[in-house]
DNA sequence: ACAAAAGTGTTGAAAATACACCCATGT
DNA sequence: ACATGGGTGTATTTTCAACACTTTTGT
């Protein structure tokens, strides 16, 4: 039988690729994402997430820090690709796939101005509206996959600033997760696994007696990888 | 202050898009992934994954199901995006992305006779030979994932004939993770988890005793999902 | 003095681990 | 009869889950 080169070598067409931004954060106890009223046709109006084309001379997680950056002001954001969308009809106009990236800040961090200026808005997790496109399913595997990975890497505390009070800290897996938790356990669970450095700050912005600060130890944290142990909490 | 559609929306620029596949495969108590020897320039003669360039009129997902089909002569194989590779200077040639996806197939059930065509051959995952491009990292990549995966979801048995014997499921467990087990906990906690329907046969091939077959019950194993539970083995 | 959030221990249940021998069968 | 892999039970340790009161401090 003659060895035909497979067609596959030889079909090179070309496609517009876009990045799309799932943006997290969490503020006075609830998990948000950043939307964005569309200023331009088709589909003005309506709400999205942010996104750009991936440009030619860009890699494509650079793009989404780019994006981010444009809308946030943030730089050294923790950002992780979700998933590449690439139905052949996902978009009416033309074949444009999109590589989703999502994001989680801190939401003290941002840049308020910048927000309103982009028609903006931070949207409950639970109270979304429709989105255009395939985002809804974007934001729904978005939601999916911290959830799984807040379980077993320290994602989570990306969400929150640099220096958390436990009480914070429970409060975020809480909105995550969904769930209540009970403090006396969280807090055991978590202060067990070693990567907390407790501080000599007090937060007093939330009680008049104040909790403890603390910071992540990402030096025991990597320790704990090396050794095969899995990070859970919740 | 006058409000700038951002320069995001209007660059737009085209990209060669390819899915490349990371085929796992179970035989004899490893974990096998094949690869292939390019056939065309540039890099002829180099061990690399399977890959092929998306069409204008084929979803990524469906690029990925006709490349393992036209390399193993498979059609509904479990397949799973793995994640979008989109450095500028990936591909030395071009501006070229790739989706890399990743299937895991049942050795005994593709079609050698391609395989050996398409001059591809099964390595065992400890004893790769590198690989062009960002191949490598790929596999890494996909072998991570399915660790990950593996651990929660029955994902593994997809590995298997439809039919298998606990033993096999256990070598096939030992093979992903690189770890022996003890077979009584082993088999107390897969069979605790009620996903497995234990048939009136044996198989013969591995012992004179023989060991009895096993189907998964994919019924039981989306109730268990439903009430949250997560799939641990190993 | 009181309201509001922070912080703290114990107990029982469940799950995970460690561990060694007999069984069935083909040769 | 023996070699080979298949199959089974128990005791210990560890982890998880449930549960309520005291402390601090600003007002």
């Amino acid at each position: 039988m003659t060895q035909k080169i497979p067609d596959l070598y030889q079909v090179k067409e070309k496609m517009y690729v876009a990045t799309d931004c799932i943006i997290f954060g969490f503020d006075s106890g609830k998990l948000k994402l950043l939307l964005f009223k569309r200023l331009v046709e088709p589909l003005k109006g309506r709400w999205s997430l942010i996104g750009s084309f991936v440009r030619l001379d860009e890699d494509i997680d650079v793009a989404g820090k780019r994006v981010l950056k444009e809308i946030t002001g943030l730089d050294n954001v923790f950002m992780q690709q979700l998933k590449t969308y690439g139905k052949k009809d996902r978009d009416p106009g033309y074949r444009c796939i999109s590589v989703a990236q999502y994001a989680l800040i801190s939401s003290d961090e941002h840049d308020e101005d910048l927000i309103n200026e982009k028609k903006a808005h931070w949207f409950e997790i639970k109270d979304l509206p429709g989105l255009i496109l395939d985002h809804e399913q974007m934001v729904q595997d978005a939601l999916e996959q911290l959830r799984n990975n807040a379980r077993y890497k320290p994602i989570g505390f990306e969400l929150l600033p640099e220096k958390f009070t436990l009480p914070q800290l429970q409060s975020l897996y809480e909105a995550i997760y969904q769930v209540k938790l009970d403090s006396r356990n969280f807090r055991k669970k978590v202060l067990s696994l070693n990567v907390l450095e407790k501080l000599d700050e007090k937060d007093k912005s939330a009680s008049k007696r104040g909790a403890f600060l603390y910071k992540f130890d990402y030096n025991n944290y990597n320790k704990l990888r090396e050794s095969g142990y899995h990070f859970v909490i919740a």
